[in-house]
DNA sequence: ATTTAATTGAAAATGAAAATCAATATCAAC
DNA sequence: GTTGATATTGATTTTCATTTTCAATTAAAT
């Protein structure tokens, strides 16, 4: 763990919550909301505070540990970013399911766009929205009724 | 206008301010914000209401002549959809400006990537956060200072 | 012109996220 | 280990974008 680096370097400390709310964001593999990781730390620590949870979620962001992202609901999820590999999302409208893929030749192309318009990118969204195969199946045979 | 179509097909009226905020919001092809727009048209009709902008903007994207998107910033913001051809986009990080771009290469290759993980795709957002040639320039005379 | 239902603007309500603040916990210095 | 400065906490309030409510007004079909 290199936030220890950053508290110290930035003259914080490192609490009972921030560490368990930190531990289980990062092991999660998820793209928690902050609800949805105060509902589960809730259980672990009676006593946590919703404003706690949005504190340290933005700590780790400052921290440049996590990353927000926005599936098109109108809420902030949060991404753990310690594996660093890059990578965009597939998003089932049916059941929230994500599904994480790379595509490197997608990523030069964009690099390829950015140059023809003089752009210099920093980071992208790439997201497609559609249904995952039990939700496609699901609807057809809704459809069929 | 198939907007007619649309009104009555659902039994609403054309009033004179949503007339007025529609003609302003497809005439201008920029991504409007509720509030933008709002601004706008409270020059041209004083007496607006903000929920009235609001809920013009919605129907619209009911109708199928909007749709929201969003650019990192906690807000919607609304496209016309009227000239129906699809594009992604490039968010200068500096100035806000958008440029649209298309590039059926990436299309094609996001449709082979879906196909790959069983996924039906109905829709996708790419977008490029960066800067634009002159908020790079900008940017790179401050570095110097 | 009459009637009916949709629409409007103002104000209140909502929901996510951030800010406030007194009480408490951390941690570096002793 | 104790102390003390200061960062953090949880509860609460505030903010901000968006939606809802409601009484008054307006569109448009008859
Ligand atoms: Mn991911
Ligand atoms: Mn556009
Ligand atoms: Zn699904
Ligand atoms: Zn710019």
């Amino acid at each position: 763990m290199d936030l220890k680096d950053y508290l110290k370097k930035k003259g914080l400390k490192l609490t009972k919550q921030r560490e368990k709310i930190i531990t289980h964001f990062l092991n999660k593999d998820k793209h928690f909301s902050a609800e949805e990781l105060y509902n589960a730390m809730k259980k672990r620590m009676p006593g946590v505070g919703y404003a706690t949870v949005y504190r340290t979620l933005n700590l780790l962001v400052r921290a440049g540990l996590a990353t927000k992202i926005s599936f098109g609901e109108n809420i902030t999820r949060f991404e753990p970013l310690h594996r660093n590999e890059h990578h965009d999302h597939m998003v089932c409208i049916g059941c929230g399911k994500i599904v994480e893929f790379k595509h490197p030749k997608i990523e030069r192309l964009q690099k390829e766009v950015a140059r023809r318009y003089n752009f210099y990118t920093q980071s992208h969204a790439l997201e497609l929205y559609g249904y995952c195969k039990k939700c496609r199946k699901k609807n057809i045979s809704k459809e069929k009724k």
